[in-house]
DNA sequence: GTCTATAACGAGATAGAC
DNA sequence: GTCTATCTCGTTATAGAC
C-alpha cells in the first residue's frame, strides 16, 4: 500500500517535472505569450487533455513556472549569501562582511539571469498579455528583496547606517515602507534599499535583454562596481 | 503632376500610419509575440497581401513600431530637457540647472512609460522570440542615453565632476566607454553614467511591470528622489 | 507605376465527433 | 485517446483597377 502510494506520488511528481521542463523549452523557443498546453503535450507524446490532470489550465502552468523561476533565483541568491558569509569568516576585516554578501547576492542574481534568460524574462520582463499573477507567487518573488533587507539589517546592527535625508513629500511613504518591510531600519535606508533593489534588476535586465550591446563590453567588472555602489547608496560601507 | 504625386504620397503616409496604429492596438491586446499581419489587415478592412506594399515583412512592421516607440520616448525626454532648461533660466541658482534637467528627463521617461506601457514593453521588456532588432534602431534607441550624456557634459563644463575611483579591473573598459560615448568626461563619470542609465530603466520598469505592487504606493515622490540620487551618483550636485 | 484583391502553399493551432 | 475538418499564420504569385 505504501509502496503503491509512494510510486504513484513519485510518478506524479516526475510527470509534473517533465511537463514543466517541456514548458520551459517552449518558453525559450516561443515566449511565454505563446505557451500552449497542446505543444507541451505533443513534445511529451501525451494528449492535451491528459495535462489537465496535472495543471488545470494554461495559466496554472504559467504560475508554476513563475514560482519555480523565482525560487530558483532565490536559491541561487541565498546560496551566494551563505557562501559570501563563509568566505568573509575566513579572513579579512569583519566590517567588510555585509558588503561582500551584498555583492555576492547581486552577482548571483546576474549569473542566474544570464544562465536562464527566458525564465528571467518570464519574471522580470514584459507581463504576459491576459495573465495576472496570483498572490501565491508573492513569497517566492520576495526572496531576493528579503535577502537584501536581511544583509542591510545585519549591517545596521553592527554599525548604524545612514542615507541622505528624504524630501518632505517622501517621508510618509518611507515610513509606510519601513513599517511593511523593515521596522528596525531608518526610513531613508528603507527607501534607498527599495530603489537599489529595482536598480539592481535594471542593470541585470539591460545586460540580459541586450541593451548593453556595443555599449558595455567587459560586463562582469562593470556590474560588480555598480553593485558595490548600490550598496554604498544604502549605507553599506566597505 | 505635383498634386497627384503629393496626394499619392499623402495617402501612402496615411495608410502607413493607420497600419501602425492598428498594430499598436494589437500590441496592447495580444503582445508583440502575437503581432500578426493578417489581424492588422482585418482590422483595417484590407487583405493581408496588401500590407506588403507598406511593410515588406512582419518583422519590418515590428521594427517600425520599435523605432517609433524609441523616438516617441526620445521626443518626450528631449522636450522635458528643454522645458527644464527654460524653467531654470527663469529663476533660482544657476548651478542647479543640470540637476533639474536630469530629473526632468527621468520623470519624462517615467511618464511616457506609464502612458505607453505596451510600447515600453516592446522596447525595454522581454525580447520578441525569433526577432532581432536591426542596426537601424540604434540611433532612436540611443536618444535618452545621449540626452543624459549631454546634461552631464554641460555640468562638467561648469564645474569638474567627480565620481569614486574605479577598481583596477574596470579601468580599461571605462576608458573604452569614454572613447565611445563621451571623450570629454572622466572615465569614472562615464561608468557611473552608464550604470545610472540602466538603473533609471530598472526603476521605471519595476513600476510599469507591476513589481512595486504593494511595495511602493506613492510612487511619484519615490521616483523623483531616486532620480536625484542617480544624478548624485554621476557627480551632479544640487 | 502604384495599389488592391484573389488564390494558393506549407505549417501550425483548434474543436468536436468518434 | 485518436482523427479529421476547419481555423490561423506569413508569404508569394498573379491578375486586374486606377
Amino acid at each position: 500500500m505504501n509502496t503503491a502510494k509512494g510510486a504513484r506520488a513519485r510518478a506524479r511528481t516526475e510527470i509534473t517535472a517533465a511537463i514543466k521542463d517541456a514548458a520551459r523549452r517552449q518558453l525559450a523557443a516561443e515566449g511565454a505569450a505563446k505557451l500552449s498546453l497542446r505543444a507541451v503535450a505533443r513534445e511529451l507524446g501525451m494528449v492535451s487533455s491528459a495535462l489537465y490532470r496535472y495543471f488545470p489550465s494554461r495559466d496554472d502552468l504559467l504560475t508554476a513556472l513563475i514560482i519555480d523561476a523565482y525560487d530558483s533565483l532565490g536559491e541561487a541568491a541565498e546560496a551566494a549569501k551563505a557562501a559570501g558569509a563563509a568566505e568573509a569568516a575566513h579572513g579579512a576585516v569583519a566590517g567588510a562582511e555585509p558588503l561582500e554578501r551584498w555583492t555576492a547576492v547581486c552577482e548571483a542574481v546576474r549569473g542566474w539571469a544570464l544562465a536562464h534568460p527566458h525564465e528571467y524574462a518570464l519574471i522580470y520582463g514584459s507581463p504576459v498579455p491576459g495573465y495576472t499573477a496570483p498572490e501565491t507567487t508573492v513569497p517566492s518573488a520576495a526572496r531576493v528583496g528579503l535577502l537584501l533587507i536581511g544583509i542591510t539589517r545585519d549591517a545596521h546592527e553592527r554599525e548604524a547606517l545612514t542615507a541622505p535625508p528624504l524630501p518632505a513629500d517622501l517621508c510618509e511613504e518611507a515610513e509606510r515602507m519601513r513599517a511593511d518591510l523593515a521596522p528596525d531600519l531608518p526610513p531613508e535606508v528603507v527607501a534607498a534599499l527599495v530603489a537599489a533593489w529595482a536598480q539592481l534588476f535594471g542593470l541585470v535586465g539591460f545586460e540580459v535583454f541586450g541593451q548593453f550591446h556595443r555599449v558595455v563590453e567587459d560586463r562582469a567588472p562593470f556590474f560588480r562596481h555598480a553593485a558595490v555602489r548600490l550598496a554604498h547608496g544604502v549605507g553599506l560601507r566597505s
